[in-house]
DNA sequence: CTGAGTTTGTGCGATATGCGAACAAATATT
DNA sequence: AATATTTGTTCGCATATCGCACAAACTCAG
């Protein structure tokens, strides 16, 4: 965090905060000031003073020398989920549509270069998935199916910044990396309206359809799962009319209540 | 927020900060920073710097004179969710035991007075639940099963600043109110391994069982429904030998971890 | 148990940051 | 078009925040 580049009227106590909140994770599940110090580049006083802050308020608890996020960190994400319309419409039709097709579903949003998870049902799958996935994770865009159909929605000089900003690096020899091919494999999921992506950012296959309001594509629904563990084309197959369906059931409620 | 009694070291713009990402809520999806700065009891030129640093950073876009949280805000929930282990523990074991049982199950944490979920598997219900169940969701501990395991774990000193400090108000005629009434039920539910509250926090029964570290109980694992859609008390008694197994089988693996 | 090394806590002086007020500019409403 | 309201900008000031140095506490190896 460069701070002589922060504009005028920029909080660089707030700014310094947050980023030992983003410090925490899941290698670091706790942290001595020493190393919240070290891994933010803050002077140790500082983290300190940002550690005791977050302690006072509730956010973190001490334990020993080691501080941890207590639960009440969640409230600062809820205060965006629970201000999130296409949440709050889609999880039950996500919910309905995982019954019938017995795989977990995802609905993601765009963020900088990332899709980001912003709603999640799981499901009974053959294969024990990453036990990771939860609200709040991101993948590359360009991997995934969900990304393909947020950066179809995207204008086009919003599209080249994404592409100046990328870095296209292969997650599997399947991963396109190639611009131009990228570009055009965007521009044919758009047209045909859903996107499907196979082992490009690991052994599974997702699809995934835009969720749209009245301003355009606001974020993608999408289904994943192992590649090879089935008929994948023909499961694709199948499951598009399901996809559909449930965005155009959430994107006909978000045009009626915007 | 009182600055006058911040301890020394404690940083206020760090805290005000806070203070603005918690207003945003699901009454205010989006503010403009007079609303900020009447939500928060901040100066506006102090919200709006900010505003201006939370755009700055990512974490709001402005629309006009709106600003709205994006979802990069879930990166701080996040970094709690990612480090959590009993989440990430019982998650599959909790998506298992939702496809035999068919309704949802949660995994909660004690916060200050309150229950909030740091878990959920969602089902088919025969009813609709409350669209806003998600991660991040609160719940005041005394009128829930998952709250009652959860303040039976407490110490004697820490249950009694519990009661000093939960305000028990009833929210249906059947809440329990009174705290020797209330300290007898947790008691008992401590002692017999499970709570079954049934409609003191609205239309719903509950149950929750402890899911315990080698420190003790940290988290409570509960499944809920709609009160009298069934034989409540057959279904209650049919669910809890799955969540038993579901809690012993985290609890186990949380032994084994640390 | 001791000594050395490492980490944390504390106090203090300096100053850069953050603040609020006042006024200009822009926007919204009637 | 006029008025009301809200936001943007600038500036001077106060103090909140900072970093340093040293004391205190803790950890670890022998």
């Amino acid at each position: 965090m460069n701070d002589a580049d922060a504009s005028p009227g920029f909080l660089q106590s707030f700014a310094r905060g947050l980023a030992v909140i983003r410090a925490f994770g899941k290698n670091t599940p706790a942290m001595t000031l020493s190393q919240a110090a070290a891994r933010t580049g803050l002077t140790r006083a500082n983290a300190r003073r940002i550690l005791l802050t977050l302690l006072e308020l509730g956010y973190v608890e001490q334990d020993g020398r080691l501080f941890r996020l207590r639960p009440k960190i969640l409230d600062l994400g809820y205060s965006y989920l629970s201000s999130l319309s296409v949440g709050a419409i889609a999880q039950p039709i996500m919910e309905d549509m995982v019954l019938r097709v017995k795989e977990p579903c995802n609905l993601a949003m765009l963020d900088g270069t990332e899709v980001i998870y912003v709603g999640r049902v799981a499901a009974k799958q053959i294969v024990r998935d990453d036990l990771g996935i939860h609200i709040g994770r991101r993948f590359p865009a360009y991997t995934t199916s969900l990304g393909r159909i947020l950066l179809g929605g995207l204008s086009p000089a919003a599209l080249d910044r994404y592409f100046n900003e990328a870095q296209l690096v292969p997650l599997t020899p399947r991963t396109i990396t190639d611009p131009e091919k990228l570009r055009a494999a965007i521009k044919r999921d758009h047209d045909r309206g859903f996107s499907y992506v196979k082992q490009e950012s690991g052994e599974r296959c997702s699809i995934a359809v835009p969720v749209t309001d009245n301003n355009g594509i606001v974020a993608a629904l999408g289904i994943g799962w192992y590649a090879g563990v089935r008929a994948d084309d023909e499961f694709r197959d199948s499951l598009l009319p399901e996809l559909l369906g449930a965005a155009r059931e959430v994107s006909n409620t978000l045009r009626q209540v915007r």
